[in-house]
DNA sequence: CTATCATGTTAGTTCCTACTAACATAAGTT
DNA sequence: AACTTATGTTAGTAGGAACTAACATGATAG
């Protein structure tokens, strides 16, 4: 049933670890166990802990095309940045565990912070030229750059209320209130 | 100077040091050297790193009074919602580290998520009150929970951003980005 | 002055963790 | 059959971290 390779098995219960628990908290015993492999076969392939993360970190790291996200627009406000919102909640969906690992080790690699931010910078950069369009073609008259901020902030909390959705007792589901975020924002900035 | 005693010291470096690194990856001998302190005081005053943990917790857990967020309102959307917004925010900046400590140690302390998360429940509840009686009012006609959540998200998101700021390369301050997200909110569900 | 108290210092114990060496095994290849 | 390759097992090392015991010191209170 599992036709993993030995690399990958180590590497896919290495990010589910260290995104749970953080680099310092999770022991290659532990991995390895998860993993179904010993701990001597871990070393063999991956030389040492750091590595590890590090090989782990790159395998799932995303490289989403931003670009296709601002594709196929309608210039209708609401219809767009439904698109644009749904997207970036699944790219950053799709990256919950390598985020939250992020997270979790913030001082201990740096290096990798470049990584990450690109992503929401980039986010940003192609909200703020979606904005200025369409202030241009009259639809909107607020600074574009405000707009582009307020609305990554909005997504970073629907993708943030989606990760603490089971610890609240709340009745709504998160899709609903993906849209109904987008359709007020959407409403709230025309004219 | 520094005229703080010696538990204060200790507590201070700890809420610190966890926050920024969790649990785990802090030692007691760290922790010591930030407070300005020998290991061996730390331990006589808290005899395990576990109880100074929570002894932490404890002292820096905050107890906002969320009802008095709801109080002097004064029905008009906007205004409102920009207070509660602002209290909010403020609340969660206060609490920053303890937020941070928490995330970071997650399954640590499964124990401490009901006293973490008693609060976004809280606020939620009584903007489901608030939006309510906006309906019953007139002012909006959206499904007032949906918008509870919504606004929520928003809150979170904002929160995140301004944690994050600095290493986004961003031009807006998050003051505007606040006022921003309020305003467009407050009028996109208007009516 | 003396007793007390909080703190520092030093040395050490115990345990855990990253990591290694050496050998065993089992499957596949030639 | 002999060899290779990937893996497991067992035992072990080295270092670090939590935590302790015993003694030293310096300030304060009576």
């Amino acid at each position: 049933m599992c036709t993993l390779n030995t690399e990958d098995k180590i590497l896919n219960a290495a990010i589910v670890l260290f995104s749970q628990k953080g680099f310092t908290a999770v022991t290659t015993k532990e991995i390895a166990k998860v993993a179904g492999v010993s701990e001597m076969t871990l070393f063999r392939h991956f030389e040492s802990k750091q590595n590890l993360f590090e090989k782990a970190f790159d395998k799932f790291v995303f490289s989403p095309k931003f670009l296709a996200l601002f594709e196929g627009l309608e210039w209708d406000l609401e219809r767009d940045l439904n698109k644009i919102c749904s997207s970036y909640q699944d790219i950053l969906c799709k990256n919950q565990k390598i985020i939250l690992m992020h997270f979790k080790n913030e001082e201990l690699n740096p290096n990798f912070d470049a990584a990450l931010f690109r992503f929401p910078n980039e986010f940003k950069r192609l909200l703020d030229y979606y904005f200025e369009e369409m202030r241009n073609r009259g639809a909107i008259r607020e600074n574009p750059e405000t707009l582009a901020m307020s609305f990554l902030a909005t997504n970073l909390g629907l993708f943030i209320t989606s990760l603490v959705m089971n610890k609240l007792t709340f009745e709504t589901d998160i899709q609903t209130c993906i849209s109904s975020c987008v359709k007020i924002f959407a409403k709230g900035i025309t004219g």
